[in-house]
DNA sequence: GTTCATTACGGATTCCGTAAGGATG
DNA sequence: CATCCTTACGGAATCCGTAATGAAC
């Protein structure tokens, strides 16, 4: 059994069981490929793909455990890999962060500015995408970290880790009937059509929730995946906005208002998800401190070590979380 | 990065970092090793080993890590391998266990005997060792299951299974005075010397704190592994034997008395220990299953995801375990 | 007829053994 | 000087590419 042959039934897996695609993708030839996994076959003495005649049209049983068990293997690899430069330099390596466009907008810039003001030999890349595409990115082993207020949990190779607390503001343009009011309700808001994230987004879910809770059912008159996209509707006079208050920028929202509705909807936690399995380097820690303070090196360690989400809640129970 | 050269780290760091040694142990030469080692550490950019001249003195820090995960891989190669097996031939293959004496010799006869019946194409093993020993060879996989009352729980890559409870008996020749009273007091039974098993074996740390928790402390005049050796010294009138209740044996044990002795020191649990990340055979599932009838594949297999032993304590407490 | 996997084959590389060399204690 | 690791070297096995073959859609 050579890693090599792990790594090749591993990538066919992934490429819809197309030899040749996988030989493109992983450059190398297609007869080799071929015959690696026969070779592999022969070894264990079961085939790990069903043929039909010279096509390969599904995985035997026991090739889809296999296959699986060589992915945490090749994961392994990348782990042994990364502690060697971890040691051969800590400072020198790259990060890659999938997010949302909430996070990368208005979370993250100041971070990243400090984090590359202190590791300026660190390559950064972030990846933007869904919530499920993001932690299927993390599952996979395509970024380090994911950064997202929801999905994360539906990996079961997956932890996460809360890092702050935020709520929503109701954004109405100035003179707005809205802003006349002391404070808001819901009732209030449900009057308007609104115009919000879409389903699977920033704590959409949450929204959603309020509202059936109080037996309203608004008009959602159109929904976007950032609030940059949103405003711009929203100064239209489309609707109202509901979005994170941290995407009401004081300077350059000026012509909005942003009223406060965190008691409407509650607060969502946004969170960092990493993979059970992953050696992260130096450096990565240093980020997700910087993101979120009370994640320091041991917390992190201990959370990964529990394995279990529940056990890793009960972590968290008792830290206040920052708020915004 | 070759399997092989991980093999060869771990090895080497399983032998007291002595290559020569290594080299015999599995069957190949030592500049072969020692080449591979050096590959493997300039792909890797960081010495594996320290060296004192030519000799390797110790680990580095990089090391340590590589060469645990280097360790996982290669149960995950086995893994891969048993899968193969399994789908091979379901009824073919062979199973190890690592026990006691007392489990060996009282509880494993008849399971044994059914299981051999049932599979007569799986080679059995049985090792002995002491509980840690036992616990360990699980942990390093040289066997499949552990059967144990004590010390499992002090490898973490090992999950624990309960079985069964058993309490002891107070061993006297026949005639003997205790014979006379109508039910024992830990006050009676420690006006006699004491022969019963050493520490860390079968349950011996919940006998001391009986009597501890008495103000008691009896003369044990003897220690032994195992109950055949106690039986033969209570036979020679130097004391008193206290001993699993399963060992005393109505028929070859006329001479004997066994006195009920439950009420005195509690309930002790034999359990199952294995590893987490273990692929278990379909004949691993039914000697389990034979052994305690509770735990049905299913049971197991939801208990090997869990991961955490708390998590996995909870999923058994409504569970009545049988009671020898 | 195109797509796709297998077989055939040759060159380059890798692997692993023996033998010799040099350091340690 | 005995032990132990490294270097040197040659033969065997492996790997991987190109080219040819044949089955499936």
């Amino acid at each position: 059994m050579k890693l090599q042959q792990l790594r090749y039934i591993w990538e066919v897996s992934k490429n819809n069981l197309n030899v040749s695609a996988t030989a493109e993708t992983i450059y190398t030839s297609q007869p080799g490929i071929s015959k690696q996994i026969r070779i592999l076959e022969d070894e264990l003495g079961i085939p790990i793909f069903t043929r039909n005649g010279k096509h390969l049209t599904d995985m035997t049983p026991a090739g889809q455990k296999i296959i699986a068990i060589a992915g945490q293997m090749l994961m392994q690899v990348d782990n042994i890999k990364n502690i060697a430069r971890e040691y051969r330099d800590e400072s020198k390596g790259s990060l890659s962060i999938a997010t949302t466009h909430t996070q990368a907008r208005y979370a993250l810039p100041s971070i990243i500015k400090e984090f590359m003001q202190d590791m300026p030999d660190v390559r950064l890349d972030i990846q933007q995408g869904t919530p499920v595409q993001i932690s299927e990115m993390v599952s996979q082993g395509k970024v380090d970290i994911a950064i997202a207020t929801e999905a994360i949990e539906l990996f079961d190779n997956l932890i996460m880790l809360p890092c702050y607390s935020w709520d929503r503001c109701v954004l109405v343009p100035k003179g707005h009937e809205l802003t006349k009011l002391p404070r808001l309700t819901l009732n209030d808001v449900a009057k308007y059509p609104l115009i919000t994230y879409v389903f699977g987004f920033t704590g959409r879910s949450k929204l959603d929730d309020a509202f059936r809770a109080e037996n309203l059912s608004p008009d959602v008159a159109l929904t976007a995946v950032d609030a940059d996209v949103i405003k711009t509707y929203v100064r239209l006079g489309l609707g109202v906005g509901i979005v994170a208050r941290m995407a009401y920028d004081e300077k350059n929202d000026q012509d909005l208002v942003a009223l406060d509705a965190g008691h409407l909807f509650g607060k969502s936690v946004t969170k960092i998800g990493i993979r059970k399995d992953t050696f992260l380097r130096g450096y990565m820690y240093q980020f997700i401190r910087l993101f979120a303070p009370h994640l320091t090196p041991e917390v992190i360690n201990t959370a990964i070590q529990l394995k279990e989400q529940t056990a890793i809640n009960s972590l968290f129970e008792d830290v206040n979380l920052p708020h915004y």
